[in-house]
DNA sequence: CTAGAACCTCAACTAATGTTGAGGTCAATC
DNA sequence: GATTGACCTCAACATTAGTTGAGGTTCTAG
């Protein structure tokens, strides 16, 4: 019972059926520097294990709402040149605690906002905190709107 | 002292300046049914001074995290002809409000989740209830995550 | 050794949410 | 009555996060 198993690299059509990612994305996350692949002397991938774990990493990250490039320069404080353990996943994943709750908690002033103008049917603008939270997320460009402000 | 200046209705800057959003977004919402402007003798739009608060209502669904074409559904149930009253406003507010409800309760779930896995580092799909909460959203198109099955 | 499954690249397409620019009109003011 | 700012339409572009398909190669099983 030699750990061999344990080691052997996943093909593309492997990673995919684990983490539930297409080979799709699984391709555009590579051109986009999230994930890296060896390749065999066919030319085809070969995915070290640990890719399981940073794929799973950039799903949940997803989930959470973070757009790529966030997860992209979160994946880059990992460790270079070695395998991150247990340690290193633990910390990146308390930062996207923080991020959770600081979400949670925007969301949650929202509501009460919102119960206020229930009571008083506004919605109108100026006059209603919901509108106007003091943040410039509405000049932001196009695409998802990030939900808290960087920085 | 008539209420005459109270029902002017709105130039596409007024509108802007007092919403917070572009010109070319109004155009934008107009194009997809969520705002509607009657036209001056010059072919210039004129909007009725609600539409001020259906615009507040557009962005602060957006806020909560709806795509446009559940906006424009829920826009949709308002009253047609008639101006929607206070109470009209605050029906589809109070939906929102449910929404977010949900919302929040998925972030706190998945925040319980995360400190789990600090806990054990893993991250490693299968085992952990953040990679499978036992819906298929990974399965659904481009763009935007939804936050929540909608059935 | 060969069939079929799995893989490769590259380009084009999708969808949501707008922005930008060109070319032209309208309205209020000096 | 000309200028200037606000407005009009329409087409093209931007960004994020991928998917789809064509055309070709590699790997594995019988």
């Amino acid at each position: 019972m030699t750990p061999v198993e344990t080691h052997r690299p996943l093909s593309i059509g492997e990673l995919s059926e684990r983490s539930g990612v297409s080979a799709s994305a699984l391709h555009f996350y590579e051109r986009n520097g999230l994930i890296h692949a060896e390749r065999t002397a066919g030319n085809q991938r070969r995915y070290r294990r640990d890719t399981l774990r940073r794929v799973a990493f950039i799903k949940t990250s997803q989930r959470v709402g973070l757009p790529l490039k966030d997860i992209l320069e979160a994946l880059n404080s990992l460790p270079e040149g070695r395998t991150p353990t247990r340690h290193d996943w633990a910390k990146l994943s308390l930062r996207w605690r923080k991020e959770l709750d600081e979400r949670i908690a925007a969301l949650q002033h929202l509501r009460n906002d919102l119960d206020g103008c229930i009571g008083c049917g506004c919605l109108s603008l100026k006059s209603c905190t919901l509108q106007n939270p003091s943040d410039e997320l509405g000049a932001s460009g196009a695409g998802a709107q990030r939900w808290n402000a960087p920085t």
